[in-house]
DNA sequence: GCAGAATACGAGCGATCGCTCACATTGCCT
DNA sequence: AGGCAATGTGAGCGATCGCTCGTATTCTGC
C-alpha cells in the first residue's frame, strides 16, 4: 500500500493504534495551544505531551502547519454542528423567534471551547490555512442565506447575498466579542440582554 | 542622564540622528510585517532592512515585541485621527447623514493601510499587547458613546452602553471584513452598497 | 580642540526550533 | 512460526532566533 520511503509521511493510518496516536497528537495540541499559547507549542512539546515520539509526530503530520490545521478543522466542524442543528431547528419558525434562536446557537457555539475558539481565531492566519477560515465562513453565509430564502416573505431585502453578509457578520462579531472578549461583564443576564439586542438589530434591519 | 549602564536599552534618543534611527526601525518593521509576515520579522532581519545595526535596535527597544507594539501604536494614531475627525465632522448633523459619513469614515480608516491593518489584527495578540487593542476598542466605544448621548433625542436605546458596543462592534465588523477579506468584489458601487446597508443597520437599530 | 556622552556597530552566544533518519518494536497474514 | 508491513523511537543536525557586549564612531558643550 504505501509505496513513498517514508520521506514524505504517510497521511493515513490504517490500524487502531496509529489512529489512537494521531488522536493523542491533535487533543495535545488544542491543549498547548489553550494552555500555553502558539508560541510554546513546539512540536517536540506536542509530542512530548501526547506521549508520543517525535518522529511519530512527523508520521502523520508533514508539518507543524498540518497538526493546527487538523486542529482547526475539528473545532469547525463542532462550530458548524452547532449551526446546523440549530438552523433545521428553526426552519419552520417565524424569523422573530427563528432569530432569537439562530443567535442564541450562534452564543453556544462560542462557548463551546472559547478558549481554544479565541486562540484559532488568533493564530489561524499563521498557519497559511485561511482557506480553512474563508471555506467555514462561506458555509455560514450560504446556510443562513438559504434559511433568508425560506423566509423571503418576511425579509425586505433585494440581495439577499449582501443581507446574509451584513447579518452573519454582525452576529459572529457580537458574540465572538461579547464571549472572548467581555467574559467578566457577562452573567446570564447580560447575555439575555445581548442576544435581545442583536436580535433586535438584525429584526428590524430585516424587515 | 542615562543612568543605567546600556544593559536595560534606552527609552529615549535625544539627538536627531538617534530619532531617525527609531524611525526607520519601526518603518522597516511594518515594511517586512507587511511584505513577509511576522515569522520572517526576526530582529535581524529588520535591523538589516532598516539599515542599522543590531546592537543599535535593542538600544531602543528592549525586545523585539517592543518593536511590534510601537508599529500597533503608530497604526493605531493613525486610524483614530481619521475616527476623531469624522466625528467631529458630523456632531451637529442629524443621525442619518452622520452615520453614513461615520461608517464612510469606518472604510476610509480601512483603507488608510489595509495591508498593514490586517497583518496587525492577526498578530497582535501574539505580541502580548492586547492591552492596547483593548484600550483602542475601549476608545472607540466611549467616543461612539458620547456621540449617541449627543443625539440622545434620536435614539430610543434605554442603555447606551450596550447600544454603542452592538453598534461600534457591527460597523467594525462589517468593514474590516468587507476591507480586508472581499477587497476583490468591492469596487465603488458595491461599496456604497455596503455604506446604505450598514447605515440601515445601526440607524434602524437605534430608532 | 578636546573630553565625555550619545550613538552605532556586528561577531557571536546559548537556546530552541522544525525536522530527519537509522533503527527497534508491534501487529497482520499466511 | 515467520516474514513483512505498519508503527514507534529519540539522538541529534542545521538553521535561526532573540539578544549581549566590547568596541568604534559621531556629536555636544566648553
Amino acid at each position: 500500500m504505501a509505496r513513498k520511503p517514508l520521506t514524505s509521511p504517510r497521511k493515513y493510518a490504517s490500524q487502531e493504534r496509529s489512529r489512537a496516536t494521531v488522536d493523542a497528537l491533535i487533543e495535545a495540541t488544542a491543549r498547548i495551544l489553550v494552555r500555553e499559547g502558539f508560541d510554546k507549542a513546539s512540536t517536540n512539546r506536542i509530542a512530548e505531551q501526547a506521549g508520543v515520539s517525535i518522529g511519530s509526530l512527523y508520521q502523520y503530520f508533514p508539518s507543524k502547519e498540518a497538526l493546527v490545521a487538523a486542529v482547526i478543522d475539528r473545532h469547525h466542524e463542532e462550530l458548524m454542528q452547532v449551526v446546523r442543528g440549530a438552523l433545521a431547528d428553526v426552519a419552520a419558525l417565524p424569523m422573530k423567534q427563528g432569530l432569537r434562536r439562530l443567535i442564541t446557537a450562534a452564543v453556544e457555539a462560542h462557548r463551546v471551547d472559547p478558549k481554544l475558539h479565541r486562540v484559532l481565531a488568533e493564530q489561524i492566519p499563521r498557519t497559511g490555512r485561511l482557506e480553512h477560515v474563508e471555506t467555514f465562513s462561506r458555509e455560514n453565509y450560504a446556510l443562513f442565506r438559504k434559511y433568508l430564502e425560506e423566509h423571503r416573505d418576511e425579509v425586505r431585502a433585494p440581495d439577499l447575498e449582501l443581507a446574509a453578509f451584513v447579518c452573519v457578520t454582525s452576529i459572529e462579531a457580537l458574540t465572538h466579542n461579547a464571549v472572548l472578549h467581555h467574559a467578566d461583564r457577562l452573567d446570564d443576564g447580560a447575555m439575555a440582554h445581548l442576544v435581545d439586542e442583536a436580535t433586535r438589530l438584525v429584526l428590524r434591519y430585516l424587515q
